[in-house]
DNA sequence: GCCAACGTTGGC
DNA sequence: GCCAACGTTGGC
């Protein structure tokens, strides 16, 4: 099956990019929104995650992949809620700002534009593929 | 079931 | 620091 293309949110300051390379893998817990927790559960071993840098960085800085499917948030107290974990794959030569992807018109439907508050969602293959390449990444 | 009030996220 | 967007809560 191919894989599919995803992009999470997190703040540098609570968990970054740096911080999932030295731990080599992460749990990707805490995320308590319907939307997200169906996106969560709709992840497989080997899809890809666009990681980006909100609030003070604003940048997609790498590429992780999924290595463990949705089980339960170990950090829930109380309802329904999964986290997945991730590993880092490869950083980007690059890193694409926020402003570089609202400049490009291919990039105008994209999750991360229309739904400014979601941290966790889908993006289409050519999403994907336009933001490696912005990022100086050949897969 | 509606909606006002409130809290959170995240860009600016 | 401000504010828009959006989710949640609680009164009715």
């Amino acid at each position: 099956m191919n894989p599919q293309y995803w992009l999470v949110k997190q703040e540098p300051e609570a968990y970054s990019w740096a911080d999932l390379v030295k731990d080599g893998k992460t749990q990707w817990t805490g995320v308590r929104n319907y939307q997200a927790r169906i996106h969560l559960r709709s992840m497989k071993n080997k899809d890809f995650v666009l990681f980006y840098h909100s609030v003070s960085d604003k940048k997609i800085v790498g590429i992780a992949k999924i290595v463990k499917e949705a089980y339960p948030d170990p950090t829930a107290t109380e309802g329904d809620w999964v986290c997945v974990d991730i590993a880092p794959f490869k950083p980007l030569k690059n890193p694409v700002t926020l402003e570089t992807i609202k400049s490009i018109p291919a990039l105008s439907q994209i999750g991360l534009i229309r739904q400014s508050r979601l941290s966790v969602m889908p993006l289409s293959p050519e999403e994907f593929s336009t933001l490696c390449h912005l990022g100086g990444i050949t897969l």
